[in-house]
DNA sequence: CACCGATTAAATCAAATGATTAAATCAATT
DNA sequence: AATTGATTTAATCATTTGATTTAATCGGTG
């Protein structure tokens, strides 16, 4: 009954086939995934796809905007709560999102691939919050640094190391494994180890004063 | 006469097509682009695509041996001297590296998108420098670990967090400069300032012991 | 049983696209 | 002037691909 092919369940085919069509695009992108494709992933036919979905355009995007959601929400949600300090904040943030990237290895390329060039568009419909000067992990960096001896830089490399270190490693994964000659079990391995090490290179980079020579 | 029709000239206008080719293949991705873009890109015509080129396939594999050789050689190349000192050599490579990616900024996302999966097969083919233990700077991280009070971390990630902190900026760029409110006048200049951060920050990264409770 | 929405199967369309061809033009060379 | 290779123009082909349609089937509900 479960399987049963009812009223209630063009929910949960409708969902299966949003679940292939999600593992098609960011597994091959756009233009490389066909709707056929999609259609063979999910076990049901193409005649079915848009008969719940009407284009693949219109799949597409409400593919996109959920994995948009899962890219940036974890991140700038947690970047600007007001409440934990800048170190905890940091922690946190780091290990919920390597475990997420564990989860789901294709998510960065695929988000940065196809919103070349233009991410207002999407972004704007999607109700994140706020840009750089609103972001409360911003403000914090800044009365730190006001604050004394750290470093003189702007806040931006500081956002940027952050999600360079935490991101970058699933993006190059297929390069590096094979240059760095490391298995799937050893790469998840270094990830796991990353979730300590970034917050601990973060706060040396913020807190170690360059000196003059530099 | 440089733009007569004679035979010296099919080199020009084949390098032409190849450099149509190169921009469009970088901005697009390969399943994204049309023969028909490249031939209006370089000014001629569909026709004489596969008269030079017999394929779209051919023609996109010369061009990604070559963005594979720009992506992978400065890189791998200056990462085996011998000659310099661990410190030099990094300052170097981010030096050249980050201008190069100036230069080229959509070849990341290009080279790590295309790739997808199976990198062996066309790394194989361009005889890049060794694999992880085969690297002389490598060698030399571990002789200075070994030699004192480093934290012990496995030298792979001492790999990624270079390569991080110098490629992942151009890759989340659009999205960067969305968030972080941005334009390319103060992104490149962001880029410049971190030729000398970085090598700074992996310094600090190397020669700061993590404390105990971490 | 009769009805109804879900789903399939198969055929088909129209447009896009990679590729090829043939004839013409054009510029330099001989 | 004749030759030759580069390049264009335009037409055409075969495939792929997104989309639509129609008729059939299937299973649960009333």
């Amino acid at each position: 009954m479960a399987d049963g092919r009812n009223i209630e369940d063009n929910v949960s085919t409708q969902e299966k086939i949003k679940e292939a069509a999600r593992r098609v695009f960011t597994r091959k992108g756009f233009a490389a995934t066909r709707t056929r494709d999609i259609a063979e992933e999910s076990g049901f036919n193409l005649a079915l796809l848009n008969y719940y979905f009407r284009s693949k355009e219109n799949l597409f995007n409400i593919i996109m905007l959920e994995q948009l959601q899962l890219f940036l929400h974890s991140v700038l949600g947690l970047l600007n709560d007001p409440e934990s300090s800048l170190q905890t904040k940091i922690e946190i943030i780091v290990s919920h999102y390597i475990d997420m990237l564990i989860e789901n290895p294709d998510l960065p390329v695929f988000i940065l691939s196809e919103l070349k060039g233009d991410p207002e568009k999407l972004i704007s419909r999607a109700g994140f919050p706020g840009k750089r000067n609103e972001l409360f992990i911003v403000k914090q960096w800044g009365e730190l640094m006001a604050s004394g001896k750290l470093p003189q830089i702007n806040p931006v490399h500081f956002m940027i190391n952050l999600l360079s270190l935490m991101i970058f490693p699933f993006i190059g994964s297929p390069l590096l494994r094979n240059r760095m000659n490391l298995d799937m079990v050893e790469f998840k391995s270094l990830m796991e180890e990353r979730k300590k090490l970034i917050p601990f290179w973060i706060k040396t980079m913020l807190t170690t004063p360059m000196p003059d020579d530099y």
